[in-house]
DNA sequence: AGCATTTCCCTTCCTCGGAAGATATGGTGT
DNA sequence: ACACCATATCTTCCGAGGAAGGGAAATGCT
Protein backbone atom coordinates (compact mmCIF):
# COMPACT_ATOMS: atom_id res chain seq x y z
CA UNK A 1 0.00 0.00 0.00
CA UNK A 2 1.93 3.00 -1.23
CA UNK A 3 0.85 6.48 -1.16
CA UNK A 4 1.91 8.85 -3.82
CA UNK A 5 4.53 10.15 -1.28
CA UNK A 6 5.96 6.82 -1.29
CA UNK A 7 5.88 6.55 -5.24
CA UNK A 8 7.75 9.67 -5.74
CA UNK A 9 10.57 8.75 -3.66
CA UNK A 10 11.09 5.44 -5.57
CA UNK A 11 11.31 7.32 -9.01
CA UNK A 12 13.88 8.92 -7.10
CA UNK A 13 15.96 6.40 -5.81
CA UNK A 14 15.83 4.99 -9.21
CA UNK A 15 17.53 8.58 -11.24
CA UNK A 16 18.94 9.29 -8.49
CA UNK A 17 20.46 6.80 -6.16
CA UNK A 18 23.38 8.96 -4.88
CA UNK A 19 20.31 10.75 -3.12
CA UNK A 20 19.55 10.07 0.09
CA UNK A 21 15.73 11.45 -0.57
CA UNK A 22 14.36 10.02 3.31
CA UNK A 23 13.36 13.34 4.17
CA UNK A 24 10.57 13.45 1.82
CA UNK A 25 8.73 10.93 3.75
CA UNK A 26 8.26 13.30 6.74
CA UNK A 27 8.32 16.66 4.71
CA UNK A 28 6.37 15.60 1.34
CA UNK A 29 3.49 14.21 3.49
CA UNK A 30 3.31 17.12 6.10
CA UNK A 31 2.94 18.90 3.37
CA UNK A 32 0.26 17.07 1.24
CA UNK A 33 -1.53 16.79 4.81
CA UNK A 34 -1.47 20.27 4.98
CA UNK A 35 -2.66 20.39 1.86
CA UNK A 36 -5.72 18.52 1.87
CA UNK A 37 -6.76 20.19 5.64
CA UNK A 38 -6.83 23.36 4.33
CA UNK A 39 -9.42 22.61 1.57
CA UNK A 40 -11.43 20.96 3.51
CA UNK A 41 -11.33 24.09 6.39
CA UNK A 42 -11.56 26.49 3.19
CA UNK A 43 -14.88 24.43 2.21
CA UNK A 44 -16.42 25.12 5.37
CA UNK A 45 -15.80 29.28 5.19
CA UNK A 46 -17.45 28.87 1.79
CA UNK A 47 -20.62 28.03 3.43
CA UNK A 48 -20.50 31.16 5.59
CA UNK A 49 -19.55 33.41 2.64
CA UNK A 50 -15.81 33.94 3.62
CA UNK A 51 -12.86 33.29 2.27
CA UNK A 52 -9.77 32.11 4.29
CA UNK A 53 -8.39 35.47 4.42
CA UNK A 54 -11.95 37.03 5.58
CA UNK A 55 -12.14 34.43 8.03
CA UNK A 56 -8.77 35.37 9.48
CA UNK A 57 -9.21 38.60 9.81
CA UNK A 58 -12.74 37.85 11.56
CA UNK A 59 -11.53 35.08 14.04
CA UNK A 60 -8.27 37.86 14.89
CA UNK A 61 -11.04 40.15 15.75
CA UNK A 62 -13.47 37.83 17.48
CA UNK A 63 -10.41 35.80 19.44
CA UNK A 64 -8.84 39.51 21.17
CA UNK A 65 -12.30 39.95 22.71
CA UNK A 66 -14.73 43.38 23.72
CA UNK A 67 -14.55 45.64 21.76
CA UNK A 68 -13.13 43.38 18.78
CA UNK A 69 -10.86 46.08 17.65
CA UNK A 70 -7.50 46.14 16.07
CA UNK A 71 -5.28 48.18 13.80
CA UNK A 72 -4.57 47.30 10.68
CA UNK A 73 -0.97 46.32 11.09
CA UNK A 74 -1.55 44.16 14.36
CA UNK A 75 -4.13 42.06 12.08
CA UNK A 76 -1.41 41.83 9.48
CA UNK A 77 0.97 41.10 12.09
CA UNK A 78 -1.38 38.48 13.78
CA UNK A 79 -2.54 36.50 10.54
CA UNK A 80 1.06 36.60 8.77
CA UNK A 81 0.38 38.73 5.68
CA UNK A 82 1.93 42.27 4.67
CA UNK A 83 -0.25 45.26 5.31
CA UNK A 84 -1.23 45.69 1.86
CA UNK A 85 -3.30 42.32 1.38
CA UNK A 86 -4.62 43.12 4.81
CA UNK A 87 -5.93 46.61 3.32
CA UNK A 88 -7.67 44.81 0.72
CA UNK A 89 -9.02 42.22 2.71
CA UNK A 90 -10.11 44.87 4.99
CA UNK A 91 -11.62 46.29 2.11
CA UNK A 92 -13.62 43.28 1.23
CA UNK A 93 -14.93 42.70 4.59
CA UNK A 94 -16.08 46.25 4.58
CA UNK A 95 -17.65 46.06 1.82
CA UNK A 96 -19.58 43.23 2.44
CA UNK A 97 -20.24 45.25 6.30
CA UNK A 98 -18.83 42.79 8.87
CA UNK A 99 -16.15 44.92 9.97
CA UNK A 100 -16.03 49.32 9.69
CA UNK A 101 -12.62 50.98 10.00
CA UNK A 102 -12.31 54.68 11.92
CA UNK A 103 -9.45 56.22 12.16
CA UNK A 104 -7.37 56.11 15.73
CA UNK A 105 -8.34 58.41 18.29
CA UNK A 106 -4.79 58.62 19.79
CA UNK A 107 -2.70 58.57 16.71
CA UNK A 108 -4.68 59.85 13.45
CA UNK A 109 -2.50 57.97 11.18
CA UNK A 110 -3.68 54.81 12.21
CA UNK A 111 -7.06 53.07 11.84
CA UNK A 112 -9.24 50.95 14.08
CA UNK A 113 -10.48 47.87 12.17
CA UNK A 114 -14.07 46.54 14.30
CA UNK A 115 -16.27 43.63 14.01
CA UNK A 116 -20.38 45.03 13.12
CA UNK A 117 -22.91 43.22 14.93
CA UNK A 118 -23.34 41.41 11.58
CA UNK A 119 -19.61 40.49 11.71
CA UNK A 120 -20.07 38.97 14.97
CA UNK A 121 -22.89 36.87 14.63
CA UNK A 122 -20.84 35.52 10.96
CA UNK A 123 -17.37 34.45 12.98
CA UNK A 124 -19.25 32.93 16.11
CA UNK A 125 -21.35 30.74 13.35
CA UNK A 126 -18.30 30.01 11.05
CA UNK A 127 -16.12 29.63 13.80
CA UNK A 128 -18.16 27.28 15.85
CA UNK A 129 -19.05 25.70 12.69
CA UNK A 130 -15.34 25.55 11.86
CA UNK A 131 -14.50 23.70 15.31
CA UNK A 132 -16.55 21.13 14.38
CA UNK A 133 -15.10 20.50 11.19
CA UNK A 134 -11.52 20.31 12.44
CA UNK A 135 -12.76 18.17 15.63
CA UNK A 136 -13.80 15.87 12.29
CA UNK A 137 -10.63 16.35 10.74
CA UNK A 138 -8.89 14.76 13.29
CA UNK A 139 -10.85 12.10 14.45
CA UNK A 140 -9.23 9.36 12.20
CA UNK A 141 -6.48 9.71 14.70
CA UNK A 142 -6.68 8.32 18.70
CA UNK A 143 -6.12 10.46 21.62
CA UNK A 144 -2.99 9.30 22.16
CA UNK A 145 -1.59 9.57 18.51
CA UNK A 146 -2.93 13.00 18.23
CA UNK A 147 -0.99 14.11 21.53
CA UNK A 148 2.19 12.41 20.03
CA UNK A 149 1.68 13.95 16.77
CA UNK A 150 0.73 17.75 18.48
CA UNK A 151 4.15 17.15 20.50
CA UNK A 152 6.73 16.39 17.41
CA UNK A 153 5.08 19.08 15.49
CA UNK A 154 5.69 21.73 18.54
CA UNK A 155 9.08 20.40 18.86
CA UNK A 156 9.96 20.50 14.96
CA UNK A 157 8.44 24.39 14.92
CA UNK A 158 10.31 25.17 17.91
CA UNK A 159 13.54 23.95 16.74
CA UNK A 160 13.59 25.46 13.53
CA UNK A 161 11.84 29.41 14.71
CA UNK A 162 14.50 29.46 17.54
CA UNK A 163 13.07 29.27 21.33
CA UNK A 164 12.93 32.72 21.61
CA UNK A 165 12.19 34.16 18.43
CA UNK A 166 8.57 33.35 18.84
CA UNK A 167 5.53 35.47 17.93
CA UNK A 168 5.59 38.56 15.49
CA UNK B 1 6.77 28.36 26.83
CA UNK B 2 3.93 28.86 25.07
CA UNK B 3 3.97 29.17 21.05
CA UNK B 4 2.21 31.60 19.00
CA UNK B 5 -0.69 28.43 18.59
CA UNK B 6 -0.92 27.85 22.35
CA UNK B 7 -1.73 31.74 22.60
CA UNK B 8 -4.35 31.99 20.14
CA UNK B 9 -5.87 28.64 21.74
CA UNK B 10 -5.53 30.15 25.28
CA UNK B 11 -7.52 33.50 23.68
CA UNK B 12 -10.19 31.32 22.59
CA UNK B 13 -10.78 29.44 25.23
CA UNK B 14 -11.28 32.85 26.85
CA UNK B 15 -13.79 34.13 24.37
CA UNK B 16 -15.85 30.88 23.55
CA UNK B 17 -15.47 28.70 26.58
CA UNK B 18 -18.82 26.73 25.18
CA UNK B 19 -15.95 25.24 22.26
CA UNK B 20 -13.46 22.27 22.24
CA UNK B 21 -10.62 24.14 20.48
CA UNK B 22 -8.13 21.29 21.15
CA UNK B 23 -7.94 20.36 17.10
CA UNK B 24 -5.95 23.47 16.72
CA UNK B 25 -3.34 22.39 18.38
CA UNK B 26 -2.82 19.52 15.98
CA UNK B 27 -4.25 21.44 13.13
CA UNK B 28 -2.88 24.78 13.80
CA UNK B 29 1.08 24.01 14.12
CA UNK B 30 0.73 21.70 11.22
CA UNK B 31 -0.08 24.16 9.10
CA UNK B 32 2.64 26.71 10.33
CA UNK B 33 5.35 23.96 9.78
CA UNK B 34 4.41 23.56 6.42
CA UNK B 35 4.27 26.85 5.62
CA UNK B 36 7.67 27.77 7.74
CA UNK B 37 9.29 24.37 5.62
CA UNK B 38 8.11 25.97 2.17
CA UNK B 39 9.52 29.36 3.08
CA UNK B 40 12.74 27.64 3.20
CA UNK B 41 12.37 25.12 0.47
CA UNK B 42 11.51 27.98 -1.72
CA UNK B 43 14.48 29.89 -1.06
CA UNK B 44 16.56 27.14 -2.08
CA UNK B 45 14.33 27.37 -5.45
CA UNK B 46 15.26 30.74 -6.22
CA UNK B 47 18.94 30.34 -5.97
CA UNK B 48 18.78 28.33 -8.88
CA UNK B 49 16.48 30.92 -10.92
CA UNK B 50 13.14 28.49 -10.23
CA UNK B 51 9.79 29.57 -8.52
CA UNK B 52 8.19 26.51 -6.53
CA UNK B 53 5.80 25.77 -9.92
CA UNK B 54 8.78 25.05 -12.50
CA UNK B 55 10.67 23.57 -9.76
CA UNK B 56 7.76 21.04 -9.22
CA UNK B 57 7.54 20.66 -13.09
CA UNK B 58 11.47 20.11 -13.59
CA UNK B 59 11.27 17.35 -11.02
CA UNK B 60 8.64 15.72 -12.16
CA UNK B 61 9.98 15.95 -15.64
CA UNK B 62 13.57 14.40 -13.96
CA UNK B 63 12.31 11.97 -11.76
CA UNK B 64 10.29 10.31 -14.77
CA UNK B 65 13.57 9.29 -16.31
CA UNK B 66 15.01 9.32 -19.62
CA UNK B 67 13.99 10.43 -22.28
CA UNK B 68 12.74 13.04 -19.02
CA UNK B 69 9.19 13.62 -21.38
CA UNK B 70 5.53 13.96 -20.20
CA UNK B 71 2.69 15.36 -21.24
CA UNK B 72 1.22 18.90 -19.76
CA UNK B 73 -2.05 16.90 -18.52
CA UNK B 74 0.23 14.35 -17.36
CA UNK B 75 2.12 17.60 -15.90
CA UNK B 76 -0.71 18.75 -14.46
CA UNK B 77 -1.77 15.38 -12.31
CA UNK B 78 1.41 14.24 -11.29
CA UNK B 79 2.09 17.92 -9.57
CA UNK B 80 -1.72 18.81 -8.98
CA UNK B 81 -2.85 21.82 -10.93
CA UNK B 82 -5.01 22.50 -13.13
CA UNK B 83 -3.70 22.33 -16.89
CA UNK B 84 -4.46 25.92 -17.23
CA UNK B 85 -1.66 26.81 -14.94
CA UNK B 86 0.29 24.54 -16.16
CA UNK B 87 0.35 25.80 -19.47
CA UNK B 88 1.54 28.58 -18.06
CA UNK B 89 4.37 27.06 -16.28
CA UNK B 90 5.26 25.69 -19.40
CA UNK B 91 5.28 28.85 -21.06
CA UNK B 92 7.54 30.15 -18.73
CA UNK B 93 9.82 27.41 -18.69
CA UNK B 94 9.88 27.13 -22.34
CA UNK B 95 10.47 31.01 -22.06
CA UNK B 96 14.00 30.17 -20.38
CA UNK B 97 14.86 27.29 -22.23
CA UNK B 98 14.41 25.00 -19.70
CA UNK B 99 12.13 22.19 -21.50
CA UNK B 100 10.64 22.16 -25.22
CA UNK B 101 6.96 21.57 -26.61
CA UNK B 102 6.83 19.49 -29.23
CA UNK B 103 3.43 17.92 -30.95
CA UNK B 104 2.60 13.96 -30.15
CA UNK B 105 3.63 11.75 -33.04
CA UNK B 106 0.25 9.54 -32.36
CA UNK B 107 -2.29 12.11 -30.90
CA UNK B 108 -1.98 15.66 -32.70
CA UNK B 109 -4.13 16.91 -29.69
CA UNK B 110 -1.29 16.35 -27.61
CA UNK B 111 1.98 17.44 -26.69
CA UNK B 112 5.14 16.30 -25.05
CA UNK B 113 7.15 18.56 -22.95
CA UNK B 114 10.31 17.37 -22.70
CA UNK B 115 13.87 18.34 -20.73
CA UNK B 116 16.42 20.49 -22.33
CA UNK B 117 20.03 19.82 -21.28
CA UNK B 118 20.09 23.19 -19.81
CA UNK B 119 16.87 22.06 -17.83
CA UNK B 120 18.07 18.66 -17.25
CA UNK B 121 21.37 20.35 -15.73
CA UNK B 122 19.47 22.61 -13.96
CA UNK B 123 17.05 20.36 -11.87
CA UNK B 124 19.76 17.69 -11.10
CA UNK B 125 21.81 20.75 -9.22
CA UNK B 126 18.94 22.31 -7.82
CA UNK B 127 17.07 18.84 -6.68
CA UNK B 128 20.91 18.04 -4.67
CA UNK B 129 20.47 21.01 -2.55
CA UNK B 130 17.21 21.01 -2.55
CA UNK B 131 17.47 17.48 -0.92
CA UNK B 132 20.55 18.65 1.35
CA UNK B 133 18.34 21.64 2.45
CA UNK B 134 15.21 18.85 3.53
CA UNK B 135 18.65 17.26 5.25
CA UNK B 136 19.33 20.63 7.30
CA UNK B 137 15.27 20.90 7.73
CA UNK B 138 14.39 17.35 9.41
CA UNK B 139 18.21 17.33 11.67
CA UNK B 140 16.45 19.05 14.28
CA UNK B 141 14.49 15.83 14.61
CA UNK B 142 15.95 12.31 16.28
CA UNK B 143 15.93 9.52 13.73
CA UNK B 144 13.24 7.66 16.08
CA UNK B 145 10.82 10.96 15.73
CA UNK B 146 11.25 11.44 12.37
CA UNK B 147 9.83 7.54 11.99
CA UNK B 148 7.19 8.31 14.66
CA UNK B 149 6.18 11.90 12.86
CA UNK B 150 6.08 9.92 8.97
CA UNK B 151 4.39 7.66 10.44
CA UNK B 152 1.53 9.37 11.55
CA UNK B 153 1.20 11.50 9.00
CA UNK B 154 0.93 8.71 6.71
CA UNK B 155 -1.80 7.17 8.80
CA UNK B 156 -3.95 10.02 8.98
CA UNK B 157 -3.32 11.03 5.54
CA UNK B 158 -4.49 7.81 4.31
CA UNK B 159 -7.62 7.89 6.65
CA UNK B 160 -8.53 11.77 4.92
CA UNK B 161 -7.73 10.57 1.40
CA UNK B 162 -8.82 6.80 1.36
CA UNK B 163 -12.72 6.79 2.00
CA UNK B 164 -14.67 9.75 1.52
CA UNK B 165 -13.95 12.29 -1.20
CA UNK B 166 -17.03 14.31 0.17
CA UNK B 167 -17.44 14.08 3.82
CA UNK B 168 -19.72 16.50 5.78
C1' DA C 1 11.31 75.40 17.11
C1' DG C 2 12.73 73.26 12.69
C1' DC C 3 14.01 69.50 10.00
C1' DA C 4 14.76 64.62 9.28
C1' DT C 5 13.32 60.07 10.25
C1' DT C 6 10.06 56.68 11.35
C1' DT C 7 5.54 54.75 11.55
C1' DC C 8 1.18 53.58 9.68
C1' DC C 9 -1.83 52.62 6.17
C1' DC C 10 -3.04 52.58 1.48
C1' DT C 11 -2.25 52.23 -3.59
C1' DT C 12 -0.20 50.38 -7.68
C1' DC C 13 1.87 46.95 -10.21
C1' DC C 14 3.21 42.26 -10.68
C1' DT C 15 2.96 37.18 -10.26
C1' DC C 16 0.61 33.03 -9.87
C1' DG C 17 -3.16 29.99 -9.90
C1' DG C 18 -8.24 28.73 -10.57
C1' DA C 19 -12.57 28.64 -13.39
C1' DA C 20 -14.69 28.55 -17.41
C1' DG C 21 -14.81 28.63 -22.15
C1' DA C 22 -12.52 28.19 -26.88
C1' DT C 23 -10.20 25.41 -30.28
C1' DA C 24 -8.60 21.43 -32.38
C1' DT C 25 -8.44 16.59 -32.74
C1' DG C 26 -9.95 11.87 -31.89
C1' DG C 27 -13.44 8.32 -31.31
C1' DT C 28 -18.07 6.15 -31.86
C1' DG C 29 -22.47 4.87 -33.65
C1' DT C 30 -25.38 4.78 -37.48
C1' DA D 1 -19.67 9.93 -44.56
C1' DC D 2 -21.82 12.32 -40.90
C1' DA D 3 -23.27 13.88 -36.46
C1' DC D 4 -22.19 13.89 -31.93
C1' DC D 5 -19.53 13.59 -27.93
C1' DA D 6 -15.03 13.12 -25.48
C1' DT D 7 -10.34 14.52 -24.81
C1' DA D 8 -6.19 17.61 -24.66
C1' DT D 9 -4.47 21.90 -24.47
C1' DC D 10 -4.62 26.73 -24.48
C1' DT D 11 -6.75 31.36 -23.59
C1' DT D 12 -9.15 34.84 -21.04
C1' DC D 13 -10.69 36.79 -17.05
C1' DC D 14 -10.58 37.15 -12.24
C1' DG D 15 -9.10 36.84 -7.32
C1' DA D 16 -5.56 37.05 -3.85
C1' DG D 17 -1.23 38.17 -2.05
C1' DG D 18 3.63 40.30 -2.17
C1' DA D 19 6.84 44.22 -3.08
C1' DA D 20 7.62 48.69 -3.39
C1' DG D 21 6.47 53.28 -3.03
C1' DG D 22 3.47 57.35 -1.55
C1' DG D 23 1.21 60.47 1.71
C1' DA D 24 0.05 61.84 6.27
C1' DA D 25 1.05 62.03 10.95
C1' DA D 26 4.05 61.23 14.91
C1' DT D 27 8.61 61.21 16.92
C1' DG D 28 13.45 62.32 17.51
C1' DC D 29 17.52 65.14 17.12
C1' DT D 30 20.00 69.28 17.32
Amino acid sequence: MEDRVARIMSQWQVERPDLDVSPQGVIGRLHRLADRLRDELVAEYVHHGLGEGEFDVLAALRRIGDPYELAPGELARHTMVTTGAMSKRIDRLEESGLVTRRTSVGDRRGRVVGLTPAGLAVIDEAFTAHIANEHRLVAPLTDEERADLERLLARWLEALEGPDLVSR
